[in-house]
DNA sequence: ACGCTTGTAGTCAAACTTGACTAGCAGTGC
DNA sequence: GCACTGCTAGTCAAGTTTGACTACAAGCGT
């Protein structure tokens, strides 16, 4: 599955209620664009997906206040809170080899207690480890690795980047217990969106207009 | 892009003339499974549409020789041709964050001059120090990494996996240009796909049945 | 006063992906 | 001899993603 539907989902939820447009801002604000398939498309339609499905319950409001289209607002139903969570336990436990899902995953982690973040994270190591040891011995055949020529740099690509993947949570789980972040339940949680006035510091992905490149 | 067009493309070409379930045997034997969304569904549209779009020749062939429905033959154009070749060197040689492309590759790489593929593999590492730089420079606010909270762990992230990439990248630079695998030109070239009644020795992804698990 | 660009908010068709399904033939067990 | 399973080969509907496009208002220069 790709990211979308966590980072929708986390945005509209910082928000309490939110439209389209200001989803597509905070996934800019986050860089999401640079990491995931974050395009206005994607966001309408997850929205309006997700508004089907009951995960989020839509507000048909009056025309916008600054020009263009009116615009629908959404907010998160229970039911879609549940989904959420179980969208980012997932994310954070599973190795999936799309790191889309995880950089989501982590934009939110703090919203779980901390002892929970970091047994998902020791998951999926774990996930790691084993999906590991399945490859290099699925892949090893009997007449020794010169016979699957440069094939074998594909799982060598791939056995590299699940090492340095495992390198990285371990990582981050000690920073974690090392006590770094506030997580939930542990004081002002961390404010990631952009209120509605507030300007992106991060422009729109390009540097300053008029710039050199 | 995702990986399935030049996967298709290279396996249509390995064979000369291969039909679809062909194309998935291969597709299975080289693990593209574990690393592509190289689902059957993709894989025949993909087929389809390359033939609409002149990359492929489609040959309607008689009913098949073991059953099942009528299968349909293609070949790799001239313009096929090219477009395989583009697909390759662009898949070598950008960045972007999505391995299957770059394993479809790998797999495709000694198509090339040995020359070329060092070449375009140098030009990778430099798209990844650019990009590692960009992206460092972007997400440092002046407030200190600090301000950025947790968020700063997907950065961390990204650059951990950019730079495991760009070790991986010069590991593969340092084996070819060892004199490693042949390259086009080079003499006889490997042969990575299953001959017409040759069986895939790599199973159906799970070992033999009646296994345990 | 006029056109031009920028920002707001979103739609749409075309392409792609997914997972489940169809349908014929071959062997196997009983 | 016939039900069952597995293999061959592919289709299909539903869902998702993409990239280009629309439409409106406000500001800006001349």
């Amino acid at each position: 599955m790709s990211a979308i539907r966590l980072l929708v989902l986390g945005a509209v939820r910082m928000h309490g209620r939110a439209h389209g447009y200001q989803v597509r801002n905070d996934l800019e604000y986050w860089g999401a664009h640079e990491w995931s398939n974050a395009k206005p498309g994607s966001i309408y339609h997850a929205l309006k997906q997700m508004a089907k499905q009951g995960l989020l319950l839509a507000h048909e409001t009056a025309p916008s206040t600054a020009g263009g289209p009116p615009r629908t607002e959404y907010e998160v139903t229970e039911k879609g809170l549940e989904e959420y969570r179980a969208l980012l336990r997932d994310a954070i436990r599973s190795y999936d080899r799309n790191m889309d899902v995880l950089s989501a995953a982590v934009g939110f982690v703090v919203d779980l207690p901390r002892e929970e973040a970091v047994a998902l994270l020791k998951e999926r190591i774990e996930g790691i480890r084993e999906w590991r040891e399945a490859v290099t011995e699925y892949y090893t055949p009997e007449e020794g690795p010169e016979s699957l020529g440069h094939i074998g740099e594909i799982m060598n690509l791939w056995v590299h980047s699940a090492d340095s993947g495992a390198e990285w949570t371990r990582g981050l789980i000690a920073r974690i217990e090392g006590g770094a972040y506030t997580f939930a339940g542990e004081g002002d949680p961390f404010v990631g969106v952009l209120a509605d006035d507030e300007e992106n510091p991060y422009a729109t992905g390009v540097r300053d207009p008029g710039d050199d490149e």
